[in-house]
DNA sequence: TCCATAATTATACATTTGTATAATTATGGA
DNA sequence: TCCATAATTATACAAATGTATAATTATGGA
């Protein structure tokens, strides 16, 4: 006799993960972490709520899962920004800074995910550890770039000023990309990387927003 | 025979309301969201669940008015710290930025609160009103500290001009109130105001950190 | 002094949530 | 071809949560 649908497939273990990590952040940014249940999860990822225990040891493991995994992402998107074929250290720190104030960076779903993520980060000393790391991160990397171009423009800083001019402008960053995806719909196309540039050149006393020098 | 202690005492009904709103906050400020039951709130106001959903028809109310008071605190809070006696329009605008940037306005619990309601914003529309509304007081308030600090330096701009410099110094306080409060001890005592006052400054092209001119 | 009334407590209930365990079933290797 | 095994489903359970309703009790006014 002809055998019966299989009720079922196996997956790879990491597949499964993976794709219950990503359930778990569509969820919490379509309707907030208080959706995320561990039904809500199994039925967007398509297995039954069993195969969660079955991966993560609880669900707060499962959550924490999600909340590494998103902030790789957002970071490997901003750093993806920076072309490898750099004509200039400015125009990396140029690309870095638009690159963070558009789409997909900004994004009210991404803003949503931070936010919900963010009261978590005061119970759990673990997520605490993971909010210093990618903030760190994310502001090492713009040091890094800021103490180029200033380089390149023959500026010399010294390495305290370097640390609050990276501290303002993360901020600075990080406040738009807020407000962009919390308020969509409050500014105009364009208006949030026009900004940031203009106001990062101000505050490190370089122009980013010039077109590239060098004319032949 | 001698009277039995009361088991209860009753309270003006604003009175009891407030209470039950500030013992909300203090739980979602503690221990995020999560933690604000309403079995938690009526204990924290030292009262018994029912009387909850005697003054509010559901949680739901309860916890948009306590985002209507808070809110309405925060925003006083920066408020309160322009000096009704202006020696001057830029004093005033340090003065506001300097405000924004310490305690009590910088505070973990501050931002813990802030960061839990902002889920909640995009599933109700009401909630959606008041925060935008909040954003556009604060913007508003920055907007006019500017306008008239530029005039009195006899720096004239446009309107479109300005609206991005408020959108920027917004963002600016803004990023580094949130960072303030999510990663305590990151920052040195006085670093905010300063890296704060500095990024205004350079944003708007306008010194706000030199003492006062007008040496007599 | 006493009572009507609203404030407050006490109790109950249906749902949801996370977790635990047992029962199936797909699948690769012997 | 068959079987051990791990992946997956199915079912159950206790705790917590928001809500609803009934039972008390404080309190001001007649």
């Amino acid at each position: 006799m002809s055998e019966n649908a299989p009720t079922f497939r196996r997956e790879p273990a990491e597949k499964r993960k993976e794709a219950l990590v990503i359930a778990t952040l569509a969820l919490i940014a379509e309707g907030g972490v208080r959706s995320a249940t561990v039904r809500a999860i199994a039925a967007r990822a398509e297995v039954t709520q069993g195969l969660i225990r079955h991966y993560f040891a609880s669900k707060e493991d499962l959550v924490m899962a999600a909340y590494e995994y998103h902030m790789s992402v957002l970071t490997n998107q901003t750093a993806a920004s920076i072309p490898v074929e750099t004509r200039s250290y400015r125009a990396s720190l140029a690309s870095f800074v638009e690159a963070s104030l558009k789409p997909p960076v900004v994004d009210p779903g991404a803003v949503s995910l931070w936010a919900g993520f963010l009261n978590k980060v005061r119970e759990d000393t673990r997520m605490q550890a993971i909010h210093v790391q990618t903030y760190c991160d994310f502001r090492n990397r713009l040091e890094l770039l800021i103490a180029d171009a200033l380089a390149e423009a023959q500026r010399p800083t010294t390495s305290e000023e370097l640390r609050r001019l990276a501290i303002a402008c993360n901020a600075l960053i990080d406040g738009l990309w807020m407000e962009g995806g919390a308020l969509p719909g409050a500014f105009e196309p364009g208006e949030l990387p026009q900004i940031g540039l203009r106001s990062v050149s101000a505050i490190i006393g370089l122009e980013l927003t010039e077109r590239d020098g060098a004319p032949s």
